[in-house]
Formats: C-alpha cells, structure tokens, sequence
DNA sequence: GTCTATACCGCGATAGAC
DNA sequence: GTCTATCGCGGTATAGAC
C-alpha cells in the first residue's frame, strides 16, 4: 500500500531485507517479549545495529510501530467482516462472523496478549478499530440485530471481549490452535444462542 | 491495617483529611480521566499543592499508587470468594461467586475500564490477584470442578474475562447499575449453564 | 513525621550534518 | 538512510528544612 516509486524492491536482490521489515519483525519479537511499553526504541535500535534516529526515520512515532504491528491482524478482521455483511439471512451473518472472529483471534493470540494487556497497543488497535473503517461498530452492528435490547448489547460485548481475552490468555498457550478454537467457537455459540451450524458448510 | 501507633487519629479534629486520603482520592480521579499511563506524578502533585517528592513520601513507586486505588475492589472480591468457598454444595458455590463477582464488577464498573485498558493497573492487579492470596486460582478453582476439561477452562476464562471487560465498556455507560447486573448475570448464568438459582435467597 | 529542593538517568522525540 | 547532538519530561532518589 502506499506504493509510490516502489517496482524493483520487491524481493530485491540478495540478502539485505529492507530496513524497515526487519524492523517490524524484531519490534514484533521484542514486543511480546516485553511488552510494547517495556520495550525502548533504544532496544529496537540496538537489536537492529542502528540509532534510535534511525528508527525514527521509518517511523514518526513509537505508537506507530505498534499500529504497523497490529494491522495484519486487523486487516483479517475486516476481511472477515466484510464477507459476513455479504450473507442474506441475518443467522449466517452471525455465524460466519462469530468464526471469523475465533479464527483471527486463535492465528494471532500472541499478539492478542500484547493487546489485552499494554495500552501501546491498546490504544493503537482502539485508533485502527474506531478509524476510517470502524471495526468495532460494523461487528457490533452484525451481531446485533435491527433493534437489540439492552441484553443483547451486553451479551454481544461479553462475547467479544471474553473471546479475545480468553484466546490471548496465558492459560490458553498449552492448547493446540485447533482445540482452542473448537472450544472458543462453543462457547461463542452458547452465548448468542446460536446452537450448531448446518454440518456442510 | 498495619495499624501501629494510630490511636487518636481517627476521625482527628477538623477540616484536613490527612494527604494520603487525598492523594489516593486525587490519583482515583486522574486515573480515570487521563489513565494511568497519562497521568505522571507531577499533575497529581499540582492537584494537591505539593511536589513530586511529597507524593513520593507517601508510595515508594507509582504502582504502589495504582495498587492502592485498586486495593477496595479486590477486598470485596476476596470476601466473596470466601463466601462462595464456604457453601457446601459446588452449584451453590459457582451461583454465589457468579453473583458477587457481578455484584463487584458493577460497583466497581469505572475502576474496571481502568484495569482492562491500562497495564499500569493491570500490572498492580496481576500482582494482588496473584500475590499472598492468590484470588485467580482461588476464582477459578471454585469455578472448575474437581477434575475439568479444556472446555471447562476456556468457558471459565471467557466467562469472567467477558463479564469484567464488558462491565467496563464505555458502552455500558449509559446502562443502571441494576440493569447492567441483571443483564450480566443472565449471562453469565447461560456461559455456565446454571440456568436460574431458587426465588428465594 | 511531613514536606521542599535538587539532582539523576532513561525515555520519546526533533534538528541538522554527512 | 543513517548519525550526532540535544531537548523536555517521566519516574526515582537523597539531603535536609520544619
């Protein structure tokens, strides 16, 4: 995105990955390892071989590291969101939706931990999510029907947030990915009565 | 607690509430308002007329601030664990405990926003959950029964992490607490599958 | 026992040279 | 694209006034 003068430096020559994808990767590295406000640009820099001025070259902000951290996964997220909104009968949209969501909270419960936990990226997601696109409203909108009552508000947010909570939760790392998300997707359905989907899809 | 030489001073003579009071007080709202992170030692400082190192003679460190702030909420849980350990049969404990911790999710609903959203929080709570007492293990232990599966667990995670996250969601703001705790109940009751407790206490 | 003055060092961030 | 130098502010720490 962004492209601009790019062309050439897509899978460029030899060795020498791009400044700033290694910079992604062991800011990514670090940042689970110590959280995103445990982590010093000093200590990106340092692991890079480079000054702190030089990670600032690629990025204005420190917060902006974390948004570039954060956005795959976001991405996946509006993705999902989007082919659920194509589906006619509102039941499949919450379906597919509440799948999605499992999913993309089960590849990326690491980094789930990061954001349920340091307000870096708390408040980097929050951006994303209430930004341009507004994530949050158009998954709310979705699980919530033309008028919900208060009780389908609460249970809608008890839903989302114990789900991506619980999928980042330190407890969790000992399940493999495919029975925590059998398990999560269970759960997900006992709560918004939404009782077995058909067996083919 | 750690009473010592007090004595007199309770409920001393007239206006002056002692500074720590004040403190904790001027750091609860602050809290709120900017967040932890957001807030540095010296805005409190100002709001109180005293500097920096006047703070820094009532808490040794800013987490020993959060700690303090967050110290009520997690009393009142630690007795409701108590009660709910107390009862004989394991439904009438989960009914309990589901029901207090609702109960000192509501109360505490501003507070709340504050732990899920800022490690600063986060991190003083994770210390007491985890520290002497343990409230997590205890917590979950009553939830889980004797010998729970992986489901179990990931139920009892969603449950209480979506219960206390949604709890302080901004858009519950506008919810009564009595109809937030109604709501939240139902539920967690439907999570748990404890469909309804008797009429009558 | 309570507070002020002052200082330290690491942090995120900026400006400008190469 | 990277570096050196520097800034202001943050949490922390100590010495000492009252």
């Amino acid at each position: 995105m962004t492209a601009g003068t790019a062309g050439t430096v897509e899978a460029g020559a030899g060795g020498t990955e791009d400044t700033r994808t290694r910079l992604l990767a062991t800011a990514l590295r670090l940042f689970t390892e110590h959280g995103v406000e445990g982590t010093s640009l000093q200590m990106i820099a340092d692991a890079l071989g480079v000054t702190k001025a030089a990670v600032y070259y690629h990025f204005k902000a420190k917060s902006e590291i974390a948004e570039a951290v954060a956005e795959p996964a976001l991405r996946e997220l509006d993705v999902v969101i989007d082919e659920a909104a194509a589906k006619r009968r509102h039941g499949a949209q919450v379906d597919h939706l509440l799948a999605g969501f499992v999913d993309v909270v089960v590849r990326h419960r690491r980094l789930l931990a990061l954001f349920s936990s340091d307000p870096g990226i708390a408040r980097a997601v929050e951006a994303s999510l209430h930004g341009e696109q507004d994530l949050e409203s158009r998954l709310m909108g979705i699980l919530l029907g033309p008028d919900p009552d208060a009780g389908d508000v609460v249970t809608a947010h008890v839903a989302l947030a114990g789900i991506g909570l619980a999928g980042g939760a330190p407890a969790m790392t000992e399940l493999d990915d495919d029975t925590l998300r059998r398990h999560l997707l269970e759960v997900g359905r006992r709560l918004l009565r939404r009782p077995r989907p058909p067996r083919l899809a």
